[in-house]
DNA sequence: GGTTGCGTTGGAAGCGCTTCCATGTAACCA
DNA sequence: TGGTTACATGGAAGCGCTTCCAACGCAACC
């Protein structure tokens, strides 16, 4: 019997009895160290990576490691000085019940989190002094902090900012440069989205902008003069409209969008494009057949019972670049600065060339 | 000068000093029990309310804590057997954008964690072997996790239950009763809300149920029955619709509630209200004239343009006792198994009276 | 006035981990 | 072959906290 044979039966008999304990709770470096016949020290370095271990050593211990079904603790591991392997992501203090948009970002952190193995805390904006998050990154519970773009002005945010917390920002910051950002590209994606409304012959596309103090807001309607720019045509000022991304603000606007007599609508996000959808229903207008309508974000879901033309934001994707970013960033490592990710231009029914409608 | 005096200024010292550095980040356990002249134990022994502390020396240590700014690192506390204040919120791994319930019910729990000072990490019942869960508790991150009932039978909701981590459901469990758990009051309340419709002289009320093998859809559909026994009313299986909660649900069981002719419909949650509601309005009928239309939780929010009747689910409170009740159970105190909570029922303008309806 | 007993306090260990530093060993050059 | 370098490893300190235990002082008691 070679030495490895041993190993492979030894491993064995502890898997199985890991396996046997339920959970094989509590297995901590130094069991591992000693099973493995090295010191705490070396098992360490294996198990993080940090050379200055030989090859073989380095593989005893991680099978070791893995057969008893060890989990370093993350409280240790923090308070010795490494990482927690915990990051944050900020929710503000608002209802985040009708914001679509945060809860997929949100969402999509988790996922990502889960799938890096990375601890997530969720950090509450509260109304009161602006210590809430600082504290809690102080209390040495996260490494470093997703934000949302949407939150950016305030306090907190820039107070995040300027302290030396590992940030990264989904969306981008309209004043600072400064600032590790991912975002997903708007400017181009709107406008393919909204030359497929005039290429589907609109005579008159006519837009609902989110608000321009948001460089999302401002980069989708620029798009949105783009296209038309593209193919020669020009906007005017009637067929831009202002809303603030709420559902309720796309529905207050119904009439003002009519008024503007277009036959396509471009909402700057899909709650606005469902607030116009119920207005447009409640007055006989048929989508697309009478109007057409486009969103952005991909976060209507089916529940709503319309499959709308959206860009549709990669969510998992701009999630995991984010904490990628913000674990590079906490390990120390170089990273860009500013990352776009490309989304999907979906042409739902609620945009159809009208050729291709079916007869009313 | 009396000692107290200069006890006083040399805290105001501290205190600008404090201010003064921003955030005096850094400041240990030891920093304080010098300042106050007293050991480190001590110190711990006074901050934590431990007895055994002589009542000016526990004043003036938490004195100077406060001036100096001083937050214990959570971190140290938990490995040093302490608890970590930090608690957990079990995501489960689908979609939560369509389940506003999900959604209300963490921002409460976020709402609660951040007012009473409890962190809150997000925990992911990832797709993968169901360990995932359990191993962020062995990692020792958080000392307990609020679940939500929702997620009952789920295997990892049961390996943890077995497990002797603290944790509190909300919303109750269909076969366990060793659980500590949290509800909303459903029977009574759905039956205040049926009887309000049956009161404002609706004929025949029909419901659409949530999947009974939840307690809180059977519990509901009693109330619904519960009403109509009250005013000495028979409830025929015509007027009993089956959904599944999801907004998607309700408006497919649009034809079949209109089958059954009622002149109001009870949905077993505001999701499904909602998706009945956009194709009643698709069939021209209209709430309330045609038919009332009620719901349950109160998720419906302002951007749908109706104020639905509902019953509103306290959030807030809700979450505020389950963090509470978790907290208890970690620090070991004796908590009821059972907590139950009041909500509201409202009644929105898709219930009125016929008489007060205006003219139509 | 000596003793018991209680309430307060400080010293020190230890939670599980990382990392500095010193030691040991093998490989290298002259 | 001696001396040097490079690498691998273990010992030990220490992260900030809690808590056990022993020591202390003091009041009340016989």
């Amino acid at each position: 019997m070679t030495w490895e044979d041993r190993l492979q039966t030894e491993v064995r008999g502890l898997r199985s009895l890991a396996e046997e304990e339920a959970v094989a709770d509590d297995v901590t470096l130094d069991d591992v160290a000693r099973k493995s016949g090295v010191s705490r020290a070396t098992a360490s370095r294996a198990l993080n990576g940090r050379d200055g271990v030989r090859g073989d050593v380095r593989e005893r211990v991680e099978m070791i490691a893995k057969a008893l079904g060890y989990r370093p603790n993350r409280t240790a591991k923090r308070l010795a000085g490494g990482t927690t392997s915990v990051i944050g992501f900020v929710l503000g203090s608002n209802d985040i019940l009708g914001d679509s948009y945060a809860i997929s970002l949100m969402q999509g952190i988790a996922r990502a989190a889960d799938r890096l193995d990375e601890g997530l805390m969720l950090l509450m904006d509260s109304a009161e002094p602006s210590v809430s998050v600082r504290n809690l990154i102080s209390d040495g519970l996260v490494d470093g902090v997703v934000i949302s773009a949407v939150a950016v002005g305030e306090r907190w945010v820039e107070d995040l900012l300027d302290a030396r917390v590992p940030t990264v920002l989904v969306g981008a910051h309209p004043r600072r440069s400064d600032v590790h950002v991912i975002d997903v590209e708007n400017r181009n994606s709107s406008a393919e989205l909204v030359g497929a409304m005039l290429d589907a012959d609109c005579e008159r596309v006519c837009t609902v902008a989110g608000p321009l103090e948001r460089v999302d807001a401002t980069l989708r309607l620029e798009g949105f003069r783009l296209a038309h720019e593209i193919r020669g045509l020009t906007v005017d000022d009637a067929s831009i409209i202002h809303g603030d991304f709420s559902r309720a603000s796309g529905y207050a606007n119904v009439d003002a969008v009519l008024r503007a007599k277009p036959d396509g609508v471009f909402a700057a996000n899909d709650e606005m494009a469902l607030g116009l959808l119920r207005g447009f229903t409640e007055q006989g207008r048929d989508v697309p057949h009478d109007i057409m309508l486009a969103g952005f974000d991909g976060t209507a879901c089916e529940g709503e019972g319309i499959s709308l033309a959206t860009v549709r934001q990669p969510f998992d994707q701009l999630a995991l670049t984010a904490v990628e970013t913000l674990t590079a960033l906490i390990r120390g490592e170089p990273v860009p600065l500013e990352q776009v990710v490309n989304p999907e231009v979906v042409l739902g029914d609620s945009v159809r060339r009208r050729e291709d409608l079916p007869e009313w």
